[in-house]
DNA sequence: CTGTTAGCGCTTTCAG
DNA sequence: CTGAAAGCGCTAACAG
């Protein structure tokens, strides 16, 4: 970057009038220099601004691991999603009072070699993937480099092997439908996640069974991204089909509470004529009016087994993919 | 961290029956190797697992710079906070086209030395300081390594020579308060930011400044430190004194919105009963009921300057402060 | 207490 | 097209 050569412990050695190894010493805080060159070398340190190389540092001495946090999704996105600032918190304190560095490596759709190149590049000793797509390429990657790396959201199918820590998201789907059931609802709609992303088929799925052994069509479909703007469109487009709907599956937070508004703002009466249920269980769900019916499904509880099980990884140790309980949260709007 | 050793561009270069130049060629796509040895070459690879060492490529071949977004606050805060979210997605996005790696230096009040030791350890070529406190020593250890830097807020008086990139606090505060005053508001109190950080100090003097040139007292003040609890507290401490207080200016968007909620649980209504002006424009100030009026200052378009401006350091031009206007957005709540 | 001496793993002239 | 050799900046024995 700048032109100028930085100093190195070679400068400061020579200015100091004392040996590499002593500068290097006093660097270190190695209690053995005494007083006389201690002194020279801190002042020479301070006169030409040196900072030690940390490349040269850590080829010699292997120093701090550091894990990406890969994210293939729009940067927009990922520090505007609860989900992924929740996930990207619990991460960092997690490993807050540990040496190890937290690299994020985000990159939208159209640039998977971006990641990859990370990946590949040697950036990092481990990974932590988020929000895998069926066609992101990633778990290629990972397999062929042998990186340690666990996913947040099961891999899709196909990618089996890959440790990884998720919650029952069939389960959710199906538990949000029967509890929509149970409130005498008949016209029950969904908005869903991406179905290239495991989370997005599986909470749908369970929706559809649960709807199916009920008697009931499951064919008020719409599909979302996880995006605000996804979930009120979902909603349009869903009325639009059925203005007979009396009950919604929305499958994260986010959306539903963007269609919650979209609903008031027509009219649509929470519950009364709508009864809604989330997907997430975050914070936002607690502050609308009425505060949102969810189904558990804490970012913070993923992130800090995803980062256990890495840990685990890096040490060499074995795991197994884990799977986390859900429930229904019930609040105001279901 | 994991017992066995990596395999060695050596390791490499002898299963493919190579010379390691032949194998770093083909490692880094250099068209010059031929089909036999290049598919000897990626197979080894391949079969080994292996990843370039970092340390020791860009000891040689002086690697993308990276830059450090230093925070000293709680990592809760700063994940949970929407102006530090705006932040890093600006930073991240601006910057992502670009080769610089982004890193996180996050530290709580009581672990000053983790953040000094990141910034004197060579790990980053420059930084962006965010949330700069009086006393958290940071412009020392920049001053003394010369790093190059900027601040996103002016660091303390006396750090001068920093550059820094702010929006105009002082006249923030001002502007909130000449409004309130406008409305016919007579009994207007606040709900500082903390006061050893300059926008703290600044809008508390904005304000006061207004308040006294209207010849009414300055006198209804709490002090809080931008989380959303302070906000709410803030608000009772101030009624609890003088509850026919009838505007309020809260200097920053996330404790106005609490203190929001907090003022309808007790029955008052926004505007008619108390007029509130927040600080930021943040994205949830759109969304609360009624909208909340606040003080332009983007989070976005300081990101955005300040990287702008470390890329200037960091090419070896000079910079100065930068300080961008301010203005009410003028909503419901006042 | 301090200097000398080997490398760490990789890229890159320079020869061949 | 490929190999040999030098060296990036630093730390860590190993002498002294």
């Amino acid at each position: 970057m700048s032109a100028r050569r930085l100093p190195t412990l070679e400068d400061v050695a020579a200015k100091a009038g004392v040996s590499r190894a002593t500068a290097s010493r006093v660097v270190n805080a190695d209690p053995r220099v005494r007083g006389e060159s201690r002194r020279a070398v801190e002042a020479a340190i301070r006169e030409l601004g040196y900072r030690p190389n940390r490349a040269a540092r850590s080829l010699v001495r292997p120093d701090a691991a550091s894990i990406a946090v890969v994210i293939p999704e729009a940067e927009e996105r990922v520090f505007t999603d609860p989900f992924f600032s929740a996930t990207l918190g619990a991460i960092y304190t997690k490993l807050s009072d540990s040496p190890v560095q937290v690299l994020l490596a985000v990159a939208p759709p159209g640039e998977r070699e971006k990641i990859e190149r990370y990946l590949r590049g040697g950036y990092t000793d481990g990974a932590i993937v988020v929000s895998h797509h069926r066609d992101d390429g990633i778990s290629d990657v990972l397999l062929e480099t042998r990186l340690p790396a666990v996913y947040i959201g099961r891999p899709y199918a196909g990618d089996v092997g890959l440790p990884f820590v998720d919650v029952d998201n069939e389960a959710g789907g199906r538990i949000a439908a029967e509890h929509l059931l149970s409130l005498g609802r008949r016209r029950i709609g969904t908005i869903t996640g991406p179905l290239d992303m495991a989370s997005g088929a599986d909470r749908l799925m369970g929706w559809r069974q649960a709807l199916e052994e009920a008697g009931l069509a499951a064919d008020l479909v719409e599909h979302g991204d996880y995006t605000a703007a996804s979930g009120a469109e979902g909603v349009k487009r869903l009325l639009a089909r059925e203005p007979g709907m009396d009950a919604l599956f929305v499958a994260s937070d986010l959306m539903a509470i963007s269609a919650l508004h979209e609903l008031q703002a027509r009219g649509v009466r929470i519950p009364e004529d709508m009864a809604v249920v989330g997907f997430d269980d975050s914070q936002m769900a607690k502050l609308t009016r009425p505060p949102l019916t969810t189904i558990l499904s804490t970012a913070t509880g993923l992130a800090e087994t995803a980062v256990e099980m890495l840990t685990a990884l890096l040490r060499g140790d074995p795991v197994d993919p884990v799977v986390l309980p859900t429930e229904l949260i019930r609040r105001g709007s279901a």
